[in-house]
DNA sequence: AAACTTAGTGTATTTTATACACGAACACCA
DNA sequence: TGGTGTTCGTGTATAAAATACACTAAGTTT
């Protein structure tokens, strides 16, 4: 492990997505201060400050990974936080007085998300994070500095990506059915649609493929499943 | 004038765009160094490291304002660029050291744009520029840091802006021709249109109205003159 | 075998996108 | 003053996409 300087004005935070049981979920930690007695502290994104000679893509896998230990996650940027006081609750100083070498320094932040598969994940929380666990989007506290306004700005980039590309696939297992792809978009852009339009614009598409496989386990006429064809999708 | 903080570690940059003559320019500055005797120097976007105590977007104001004469203006937070080597060419490192406190520190670098009409604006560089000047995107030269990526980022981001507002009026004069909002739509795409169909689609909208005037002193027959109606805009 | 639950499908209508060509209005010049 | 040059302004036909809407089929459970 080599040693690097930190710069303390500037910091990533990542609000990672996953998607279960028809609801939208992002990964949050509870963060715990080394020696100190703090209690009852707020969940924040997992965020950090940057090092002097990472790129902000860099340090955002590096933060993310050191505290849930998901790696090789493809992070986009999303918006930059910069309000003076975005650091100005009481358990927020007290926490970064317990764990940060400038804990009063002016701190912007460098918003990244992505979405990932639950399933294929083992969070493993370590550094200041206690815990790392999901929670569903809806149940979300109140969080940490401006994280809720972080969050918000991540769902707002999610809406409007999932008009461009098809999301489902990241979101998704690899074989899943028509009626959890449509749910998900419902979970995103917070709307409903007709089933048969939606399946309808979604096999125009030609990137949703038909398996020869149906859905298993379950007390009614089970659905086919499907998979996203990525190299059908690159050829657009 | 108050005293401030500067933070040595985050800067602005703006990318400020006008439409004349069926093109799209954006404006430039050429920089000096006060006492120093840089020759040839490159030209850059406005941009300059923050202050501790003003938000990311006053900080775009300033810079913007300071360097231009220009006031006022809606800027819109594009990309933040922060790969540590963005400040490498030999001739911006004579510049930092000639202008900066700390020239060696890593700075990255939040973009922000803006749409404007060009005749009703007095530029009036001061600080650290020299001149400003409108250059065409097309003959838009090599660039100061990295500069022209920046550039480029916010042509994207116009790209989709457009898809989802109609940009035109914050571009063209009050009272413009369909012909000159085509011609705009045309620079910022990137691509052509036929005559008869962009009509028809901008006049459904009933954004753009028709006004009983028409273009003066062309010797052809003079097109309908239209404007931008922002009420029924915002009824949407 | 009846009841329950979700899967899977088709048609008619409206809206939007695309392709395409010519007469009209004005200024200028000879 | 009549002719030339230039851009303006318009309509129609066709294809593609969006929307609205309801019933039968295939399994499981009791």
């Amino acid at each position: 492990m080599t040693l690097h300087q930190i710069n303390p004005n500037v910091s990533v935070d990542c609000a990672i997505f996953s998607f279960d049981q028809g609801a939208l979920e992002v990964l949050l930690i509870e963060r715990h201060a080394g020696n100190s007695e703090i209690k009852d502290d707020l969940m924040a994104l997992p965020g950090n400050l940057i090092y002097e000679d990472e790129t902000l893509d860099e340090a955002a896998n590096r933060v993310l990974s050191e505290l849930t230990g998901l790696t090789n996650i493809f992070l986009e940027q999303v918006y930059t936080f910069g309000n003076p006081n975005r650091i100005s609750k009481q358990k927020d100083l007290d926490w970064l007085r317990a764990i940060r070498a400038s804990p009063e320094a002016r701190v912007i932040t460098v918003a990244y998300t992505s979405l990932v598969k639950k399933e294929n994940l083992r969070i493993q929380p370590s550094s200041f994070a206690k815990k790392a666990v999901w929670v569903k989007v809806k149940d979300v506290p109140h969080l940490a500095f401006d994280h809720n306004e972080i969050l918000d700005k991540a769902l707002d980039y999610l809406k409007h990506k999932i008009y461009l590309e098809p999301l489902g696939y990241e979101l998704l297992p690899d074989k899943f059915t028509l009626a959890q792809l449509q749910k998900l978009y419902e979970a995103i852009l917070e709307d409903s649609f007709d089933k048969r339009n939606f399946r309808r614009k979604i096999l125009r598409t030609e990137f949703i493929v038909k398996l020869d496989e149906k859905q298993q386990g379950v007390a009614h006429k089970p659905a086919g499943l499907y998979r996203f064809d990525k190299s059908r999708f690159h050829k657009i």
